[in-house]
DNA sequence: TATATTTGCGTCTTAATGACACAATAAAAA
DNA sequence: TTTTTATTGTGTCATTAAGACGCAAATATA
């Protein structure tokens, strides 16, 4: 059987998932190494013909990376001639990555169409990559190591999307855990947006959106004073998400 | 020479184009109708396998409707199976508006690229569509004509999308003409919105973005008193579509 | 000359934002 | 045990933006 059964898939696309998680103040991509091959890409793959694009989107990453029930969300569509590059063929042709008869399927012209998402990080995670991957990593976005083709641009592209995204929809929940502080919450919206945030408007203004429980917990054992912790109120969440938080007009 | 050279074009792959217009505070759509064709269409096409996707929208819209310089955003990538109808080709085939040769380009199963313009309407423009349309009209959004495939979806979809933007954009430059009065943009704004605003608040709120010019001129011969006319400060217009309107964070 | 309608330009109240202060807490240091 | 230190909880005050209105000036039409 051929690495991919290029007869069923439709041509000339692909699909990327740039994967956001945060961890320790810093947001996190999840991106794939490749066996034998130096350079990182990001976990994506080809549209059967058969199914739906949005679908496909989440039945790859189940493929490449084992995660499943991601919320994935359609960006952009990479479209330039120039994101193609018959030398990286030729460098995958080499690494044995493909094979021979899949090596008319890879030469086409792609056009890509990208999709975010944002997961929940365990530093112990275990992803369980496919055949053709060696790895599958968490990388802070300050520090994405070398990728292949245009994967770096449409990871910035995902980034910028969702710093806009940012000032009209609720963000957090799959981030988080279930239970969480005010300094956890801002230390999210503080890395997305990339500037500091005054503590206590910020607080004012997330608790005025009204999509916040507050649990009378406290986490304990941290040093200092023991914040409280709180949790979304999801009705009001994904309510927010339909509506979006400021009406604007 | 077979009408499409389809060997040169990136399979399974078009562009569909949904052009907005404003008149008599009504939202307009560019729409073309095939020769031989009940069902109205986008102006749409397919990508160069050497070109862009975005140059290519624009060309496509040049192509089709005689358009030039028209900016075009692209905002969402359709790619549901059930999108694509054999039954629908077999009607274009039955008309004579597909040959024999291009039949199995047409038959395989498309995903298409939206992409979205604001332009300015004049009710005597005369449009040169290619030689496949009969015609090239402008429709209002209430009152769009039976279109093919998913074509009222895309232009839902885009005209959602346009509502969202005009949240943190500026519009307006390319949807009216040079001068203006208030009342002009306020119903742009309202059309768009499918809301009423408040004629007194909307004023102090767009002149608080700063990127308008009161010229001292006012619109005479119209009914009633005469309204002053306003020009877009094009430098701060254009500093507002890249930073956006209300930050948010 | 009166009428109808639009336009220009306000006010008043309430809500949101930005800048900042201080006491309570709890681990760590003295 | 006491003191120190960083963090957390909860405010205030001034400024700006938003929402709900009022009224006189202008101008074609009746």
């Amino acid at each position: 059987m051929p690495l991919i059964t290029y007869q069923t898939l439709h041509p000339g696309l692909s699909i990327d998932c740039v994967i956001f998680g945060f961890y320790q103040k810093e947001i996190k991509v999840l991106v794939l190494k490749l066996k034998n091959f130096e350079k990182w890409s990001l976990p994506g793959g080809f549209v059967d013909q058969t199914k739906d694009v949005d679908d496909e989107a989440t039945n790859i990453l189940k493929r490449r990376t084992g995660l499943k029930n991601v919320f994935l969300r359609q960006f952009h569509l990479f479209g330039d001639v120039k994101r193609n590059s018959d030398a990286h063929i030729n460098a995958l042709f080499n690494s044995k990555i493909i094979d021979n008869d899949s090596l008319i399927w890879f030469k086409q012209r792609f056009v890509t169409v990208g999709y975010y998402a944002l997961i929940p990080f365990s530093p112990s995670q275990i992803f369980t990559p496919d055949n053709l991957s060696e790895s599958c990593e968490w990388r802070s976005l300050k520090d994405i190591p070398e990728m292949i083709l245009d994967h770096k641009e449409i990871i910035d592209s995902a980034h910028k999307t969702l710093k806009k995204e940012l000032n009209y929809q609720p963000i957090g929940l799959n981030l988080l855990p279930e239970q969480f502080t005010m300094s956890e919450l801002q230390a999210v919206y503080e890395t997305i947006l990339e500037k500091p945030l005054d503590r206590r408007n910020f607080r004012r203004k997330i608790l005025n959106f009204a999509m916040l429980i507050p649990t009378k917990k406290q986490r304990v054992g941290g040093a200092y004073r023991s914040p409280y912790l709180y949790q979304f109120d999801l009705d009001k969440y994904h309510l927010a998400l339909q509506n979006g938080l400021s009406s604007g007009w």
